[in-house]
DNA sequence: GCTGGTGTGTACCGTACGGTACGGTACTAG
DNA sequence: CTAGTACCGTACCGTACGGTACACACCAGC
């Protein structure tokens, strides 16, 4: 609905990528209900720096998603390393990583606006989903594809054993995030959980030559 | 933030129902922003009327998530019947009936509505998820345990056991819809897929005699 | 000193929307 | 016929907010 010319522009200055950290925070306290006065009062700077900055509201969210997303860049961890526990680890280091990311606060606040938003504004959550989801999907698929080709996992479509993966991480943890329960995943947790859906991916995925794991609680 | 008195009584009139169903068809089209004279309008009646009924703008929104869900009840399942082939085609029933759910127009525009208020209205996404994943694992635990208790399925929590169910049967499609993309599920694809969550669930909580079904594509 | 550019703070405008008030209409009861 | 009730349609009020305009401060470069 905009020009909005500098949004690609990923380099941002210091004293605006100050303006995104406090539209993050006020994202985080308030949901979608931060106003440009708001943003202007708590980041000591005026409206019309705003405008001129990012063009309109939606200029600012989407600049703030998209800086978000690039500073949350988890270590890219795709190695030429075959053997089935150095998998297995990898595997549940993704899905702990995973779990910490979407419970965060930061995540379900940009989470809940682009969703909230998605109706009416479809950009936001394009790029949510453009560096969430589909992010994890291209960082984790070089670590199934090097399985396959190491003997230790079997299938066909990557992207179908990935989304198994995906669900069997997440469960039912985001949506009850986002819906507002207070499920809380402390580090505990959230290994143990991750190390459950690995052993499960390799139950369902591994090469059957002995069974890796059961299922935990 | 206020009395609505009305809200906890099931029974709405014809006349409100109606209004109810223009919420929800409003909701559908215009995500949250629909306002209290575009529902007036549209139902023709008077927004002195919505007032009067459902106090205020939070209210009407409650009043339509509950009536919805009231009306979505899905056929009970539970029987006691124990063959390892009925266990199975229920499980998929289940998973095909929640794929069909989550993908629904109506479930997209009301989770929506109650994740982009979460923050500031907890009360919304309490219901949703109240009437929606709890009232889910409500339905499925007891064919899970009589699942166990005929000796077909092995498991210690059935919590756990349910949710991961759900996560083979979710996995990433409901993040996607709510985030806007249009991932068409049309009914074979979702029987497909509810297939092979019910098949991947067996695999790794079913008794092992042989094992049931590889991981389909 | 002067000038231009950048940014702050604030006043302001237009509008959209939640909520209320009020007049008018149809229907029922007595 | 009158009174009461329930509702519709609409005008209205207050406010919040997106976006703009303007006055002032600071800091170059010259």
């Amino acid at each position: 609905m905009h020009e909005t010319p500098t949004t690609d522009e990923p380099g941002w200055s210091e004293r605006q990528r100050a303006v995104l950290e406090v539209v993050l925070g006020l994202l985080v306290e308030q949901g979608d209900r931060l106003t440009m006065t708001a943003v202007a009062r708590r980041a000591s700077c005026s409206k019309e720096t705003l405008y001129k900055w990012f063009g309109d509201r939606d200029g600012l969210l989407i600049a703030t998603v998209q800086w978000q997303a690039a500073r949350v860049r988890v270590a890219p961890l795709d190695g030429p390393d075959l053997d089935l526990a150095a998998l297995s680890e990898r595997l549940e280091e993704y899905a702990a990583n995973w779990l910490t990311v979407i419970s965060s606060q930061t995540s379900i606040a940009l989470n809940r606006v682009a969703i909230g938003q998605a109706a009416a504004a479809p950009a936001l959550g394009a790029i949510v989903l453009e560096h969430g989801r589909f992010a994890m999907g291209r960082r984790l698929k070089p670590v199934l594809e090097a399985g396959r080709a190491a003997g230790l996992l079997s299938y066909d479509d990557t992207e179908a054993a990935f989304r198994s993966f995906f669900g069997l991480v997440a469960r039912d943890v985001q949506i009850r995030l986002l819906l507002g329960e207070a499920l809380g995943l402390d580090e505990a947790t959230i290994r143990r959980d991750a190390a459950g859906a690995a052993s499960q991916f390799l139950t369902l995925y591994g090469i059957p030559l002995q069974t890796a794991g059961q299922t935990g609680s």
